[in-house]
DNA sequence: CAGATAACTTGACACCGTGTCAATTGACGC
DNA sequence: GCGTCAATTGACACGGTGTCAAGTTATCTG
């Protein structure tokens, strides 16, 4: 079974993984990817069509190993709206980190690439779908700030979970991971909680 | 004097400026600016040694037309610490959406090109130093939030005032400008001044 | 066992955008 | 007239993506 397609499609797209995840994420070539997984670089273009392609396969690859899902069971099992929107930040912000470099490329490449940004606006609206659950949590308990429509909180909420922001603030302001936690953590409450609970 | 050199130099400045701000930003190659100008590629390359160096010119000469400077005058010239946070946010949020095509192309171009990567870094340390200023202004009022170290709070207001989050905010969530600087300094008066005051 | 099939290889090539080089033109001042 | 300097034309190298064609090798099937 050494000439089995679909093994060498997730050899590929671990080797992209590694590549992406050490190294900058932007210097990312076919022809690494391709050295990386011990075939030929044409080879690679049997199983992906474009590069953008290989890339968004790999953003789904890279979800499966890290099991977005379970991570975000927590926070849907939340008791309280405050539980639930605290979850929710734990988990994404710490999710972050682990998907940076594929992020990254696919960031960048979301310019001049269509798939690709449809493929980042995708996974951005889960995101967004899942500030929304959050934001609504609070509006049921009663205690989402009353001067802010709901759409409008989940617009913010969003910006403020978003990755560029982590890069900001970690790698640009040397931040550890669980300051950014504890911070957006806060900023959070105090914007959308209704009276500013501060844990 | 049609053979002026500097006068050719401002012309494709122009010209550059005004393909980066109508159009996405990112598809502007140096044949594009050569015609927009009315000569040819290679003489662009008698005026700036490469594209980075073009547009690093271009930020500068955007930041003469558009006068920065007398912009932020308000904010230092505020009487308390809030209206100083409240005038810098209102400059510095109303100046983004003016230099949003510049700023986007430099953007892109920061991953692969160390000088556009140096240029948009010092423009975005001016950006952070009125932030200092503004939280300093509110720590000598004594209405920081106590919570916050002076630095930390410079980093996240900082943050809270990126280009990507005004893209992100107007152009993917379709907030009118007025919003966006409203949510942007509620949040910023609920996270940085002690008590929290919303206007 | 023959032969089809599919994965993969090698090597060449077109395309695009950046940047370089050389030879030439034309206006200007001295 | 001569030098200078902006600018032009045209060619070309480079790097990265994507394509094409021909050949190899292993596995399945009749």
């Amino acid at each position: 079974m050494s000439r089995d397609s679909s093994q060498t499609r997730t050899r590929i797209l671990d080797a992209a993984l590694s590549l992406l995840e050490s190294g900058d994420g932007n210097g990312v070539r076919m022809a690494d990817i391709a050295r990386q997984t011990g075939i030929s670089r044409q080879a690679v273009y049997l199983h992906f069509a474009n590069r953008a392609e290989l890339l968004i396969a790999a953003t789904r690859h890279l979800d499966e190993i890290k099991g977005v899902e379970e991570r975000l069971a927590p926070s849907r099992d939340a008791e309280s709206g405050i539980a639930r929107l605290d979850a929710f930040i734990e988990a994404w912000g710490n999710y972050i980190p682990e998907i940076h470099g594929v992020a990254k490329a696919l960031l960048a490449l979301q310019e001049t690439d269509d798939a690709a940004a449809a493929a980042w606006d995708g996974r951005m609206q889960a995101v967004r779908e899942g500030c929304a659950a959050a934001i609504d949590a609070l509006a049921i308990d009663g205690v989402l700030s009353p001067d802010l429509p709901r759409n409008q909180a989940t617009d913010l909420l969003w910006t403020l979970l978003s990755v560029r922001n982590w890069e900001q603030l970690t790698v640009e302001c040397d931040w550890p991971q669980r300051k950014y936690i504890e911070a957006t953590r806060i900023l959070a409450r105090r914007m959308f909680v209704a009276g500013g609970v501060v844990p």
